[in-house]
RNA sequence: GUCCCCAUAGCUCAGUUGGAUAGAGCAUCAGACUUCUAAUCUGAGGGCCGCAGGUUCGAAUCCUGCUGGGGACGCCA
């Protein structure tokens, strides 16, 4: 209703263009709405620069012209040439009503498109490590994969959400070790009180830390000073790089910095080589690899017991998956592929029996994406043929494609793995699969501590872990309800707390940019107040009570099609409904563009009009009936319009906070 | 060294395909609750959109260079 609404608009003032500036030239596509920066200019407006290029003429011409002879058009009120733009004015009352009959009509499908028919999309996210529990980084991942997933869904994709585990390598087996070495007394998790994947988690710390102090032994006795070697070090010396004046000076300390970063690779080789730890949890490695009983056995436990954990946050957090792959099974099929490769002439074998893909072929196959690398040439499976992280996700790249026979398969992982995915979809394309190029790296940037607190470090444990931050949030959340009066029946007062914590966590993370870092202060976590999650709750909960209160007032629901919508004109009650249009289009342009951001930005605004509207227009004490009846259904649709939008966010909106 | 990402109000961030006077929130200041939920609203101040060129009728947006911040360049994952 609302496409055959702007398809009718775009068709008469396609033709008013045509006949009035007697041209051909201008295609029906090319007529494009956009919103005039103020409301009471029109409710769309074209801008006419392209055409006066097309027609050689002024565009402040062309728009004086369109805009003359308009015979009128029962959905247009008036079209007005202003400097170069033509502003289309149209009747309000008809605007409202068709917008309302159509999201009152369609309820949760409000916004749903097919504009995705019959295309097969994998979204692959979280991708956890079995080695430490969730922090606010996967966060990040998983609000993005479930948000982008839902919107795909919601515009017809055929869209699958999978989940990779990376349960195999030399990190799970740190973890390993510790519980083996140091703690084979714990049954299970649960008998000393902790989340699974938190136990686990403390084992690689533990590891990290004893790693940490038998390295500083080991520098000592060697009477090295591991300072030197420390990343800050560099970049001190980097800094005086740029700054040194003199060539002479900045040569020599370009060739102490290269010296350093040799001595210090040196360094940790031979520390590895002589270190207790480290060779230990590579003969974990090794045994695993060779299917030791039990290793394996071993690994299994912690394996569960780590799963068990990142299940009760996923169940918190709302995180769905329709397949997961396990590295552990996939990365024996990426060795059957890379061995084809070779077979096939397309990668090469090293002496000690390493496979490799030259840089020179990735070049060839990207010319663009490589452009300007240095690319070395890239191991696909190691000399004693065991394989490299990249070797399972070609075996998992294939595996998906096989069972799902996918037209797009997006990958939300973190932006510092972008050239790993250049690579890898660069070998996919070299091993000649079709659906090669439907492969796409959703990239997204670091989650940063505020200046002087240092980084993230889930080795070291300075982690800001998922459960602690939502389990402190959600007990801000109950505090604030219980502050005043209490509105929520005691028995929901558990779920809706936590409802709400989720929700001013959600937006506050989608409403970065993807591709940007986000900075998160632990020590302040999160905001209820202002542009928040919890304030649009709190737009819907509050319109959920008009309708209670109109029931206990016995109050008629009036039925959309016989109300007048010719009194919702004020200019806040206007601009609210002209923000409720958009809702289709922003849900669209999310599939193309994966800026979750629009979605997150427009629903705070629409509930920032929709709060002004509350205040200034009251909806049960209005001046009559029919106005009353009017606002009754402008409330309603706004209700749904903002439920529906949360939904794809995967937040839940309460009835009352 | 090379490549990628980022730089917008004191702080955290929006700004879709280049379009009309660059927007929010927080913080600051001044107002509004006997009223459908004040987790709210109204108003004020606050900007060389990192710098310098270029393309264009038009640039926060595109191109080039520079500066600053982050990341990547592992037989780690």
């Amino acid at each position: 209703m609302i496409d055959a609404y702007l398809s009718e608009l775009q068709q008469v003032i396609h033709r008013q263009f045509c006949q009035q500036l007697q041209t051909q030239a201008i295609s029906l596509g090319d007529i494009k709405f956009q919103a005039p920066p103020q409301p009471d200019l029109g409710e769309f407006c074209i801008p006419c620069f392209p055409f006066a290029k097309m027609l050689g003429k002024n565009p402040n011409e062309v728009a004086r012209l369109a805009a003359q002879n308009f015979v009128g058009h029962p959905y247009i009120q008036e079209i007005q040439a202003v400097g170069p733009y033509l502003n289309v004015k149209v009747h309000r009352d008809q605007f409202a009503r068709i917008l309302c009959l159509n999201i009152l009509q369609k309820q949760q499908e409000f916004g749903r498109s097919n504009e995705g028919q019959g295309v097969r999309v994998m979204i692959e996210y979280s991708s956890p490590n079995t080695n430490k529990p969730l922090h606010i980084g996967h966060v990040r991942n998983n609000l993005i994969g479930m948000a982008l997933a839902n919107i795909f869904e919601f515009c017809g994709y055929a869209l699958i959400k999978s989940n990779l585990i990376n349960d195999r390598g030399i990190h799970i087996c740190k973890s390993l070790f510790v519980y083996r070495k140091w703690h084979p007394e714990i049954e299970s998790p649960e008998s000393i009180g902790m989340k699974g994947d938190h136990l686990v988690g403390k084992f690689y710390v533990e590891f990290e830390n004893a790693l940490r102090n038998e390295r500083e032994a080991y520098a000592q006795k060697k009477g090295i000073d591991l300072r030197r070697f420390h990343k800050d070090y560099a970049k001190d010396l980097k800094q005086r790089i740029r700054d040194a004046k003199d060539p002479v000076e900045k040569q020599k300390l370009n060739q102490e910095l290269q010296q350093l970063q040799q001595e210090s690779d040196a360094f940790e080789e031979e520390f590895l080589a002589n270190s207790e730890y480290y060779q230990a949890a590579m003969e974990l490695l090794r045994r695993w690899e060779q299917e030791d009983p039990e290793v394996r056995r071993d690994w299994q436990k912690l394996d569960q017991w780590v799963i068990a954990g990142f299940q009760e946050t996923y169940r918190i957090l709302g995180c769905k998956f329709d397949k997961i792959y396990r590295e552990s099974q996939t990365y024996m099929l990426g060795k059957e592929h890379v061995l084809d490769g070779l077979n096939r002439g397309i990668f090469y074998r090293k002496e000690d029996g390493s496979i490799w893909v030259s840089a020179q072929r990735l070049m060839e196959i990207d010319p663009e994406g490589f452009k300007g690398f240095p690319l070395k040439d890239k191991v696909l499976l190691r000399g004693d043929g065991t394989s490299v992280y990249i070797t399972q996700d070609i075996g998992t790249a294939i595996l998906k494609a096989q069972e799902y026979n996918l037209q797009r398969s997006i990958y939300v992982v973190a932006s510092e793995q972008a050239l790993h995915f250049k690579t890898l979809f660069a070998i996919l394309k070299l091993l000649g699969f079709a659906w090669a190029p439907g492969c796409y790296h959703a990239a997204y940037g670091m989650v940063t501590l505020p200046k002087g607190m240092g980084k993230i470090k889930s080795r070291e444990g300075t982690a800001v872990d998922a459960d602690d931050l939502i389990a402190e949030m959600k007990e801000r959340a109950k505090e604030k309800m219980t502050e005043e009066n209490l509105r929520v029946p005691e028995e929901q007062v558990e779920q809706i707390s936590l409802d709400i914590a989720l929700a001013a966590l959600k937006v506050f993370i989608l409403q970065v940019s993807n591709e940007k870092d986000l900075q998160f202060d632990p020590t302040q976590t999160i905001a209820f107040t202002g542009d928040t999650g919890p304030a649009i709750q709190y737009s819907y909960a509050r319109i959920q009570s008009i309708f209670r209160k109109a029931a206990e007032q016995n109050i008629p629901w009036p039925a959309e099609s016989q109300v007048d919508y010719s009194l919702l004109k004020s200019p806040e009650e206007f601009a609210l409904i002209r923000q409720l249009w958009e809702f289709p289009e922003i849900i669209k342009t999310i599939t193309r563009t994966y800026n979750i951001g629009l979605l997150v930005n427009y629903l705070l605004a629409l509930t920032k009009t929709y709060a002004s509207v509350y205040t200034e227009h009251p909806v049960l004490r209005a001046e009559t009936e029919s106005l009353r009846a009017a606002r009754l259904i402008l409330a309603k649709a706004t209700a749904q319009v903002i439920h529906n939008g949360m939904a794809l966010l995967g937040v839940q909106v309460p009835e009352r906070m």
